[in-house]
DNA sequence: GCCCTGACGGGAT
DNA sequence: TATCCCGCCAGGG
């Protein structure tokens, strides 16, 4: 797991670290992998990530303004959601409640970079 | 091999 | 404060 693995390899790390009941967005990983302002392509890595193997909370991360943008690459509408009620994240007309609370930033270069 | 597009974000206007 | 514009990197036509 270096700088070679690819790219997605190392967002997929990135969001793994996420717990349970926080969130953070594509900006924050893109910078968390080294690569500040590819928060677009983190978002096309989530998409993907339902066909890498191993779990990515995927549902974590959501876009600055906490909107679940992504909620459409779900099985459901509406699975996004569910996924972050059940683990305690407060979602009203798909956006985060108080995001800047939820928010997370403390992802670890370890191991990644 | 070129062009367009995409779960975004920040700086400029 | 609200919009617009351009860069980020990879994949598909």
């Amino acid at each position: 797991m270096n700088r070679d693995d690819g790219f997605f390899f190392r967002v997929y790390e990135a969001v793994k670290q996420i717990p349970p009941g926080r969130v953070s967005t594509y900006g924050a990983v893109a910078a968390a992998i080294g690569s500040p302002g590819a928060s677009r392509m983190v978002g096309w890595a989530m998409n993907k990530a339902f066909s890498y193997p191993g779990f990515v909370p995927a549902h974590r991360v959501v876009n600055r303004n906490g909107q679940l943008t992504g909620k459409h690459a779900f099985p459901n509408a509406d699975t996004m959601q569910e996924l972050l009620e059940s683990e305690g994240v407060q979602v009203s007309n798909d956006q985060v409640v108080d995001f800047h609370e939820f928010f997370w930033d403390g992802f670890r270069i370890s191991g990644i970079l």
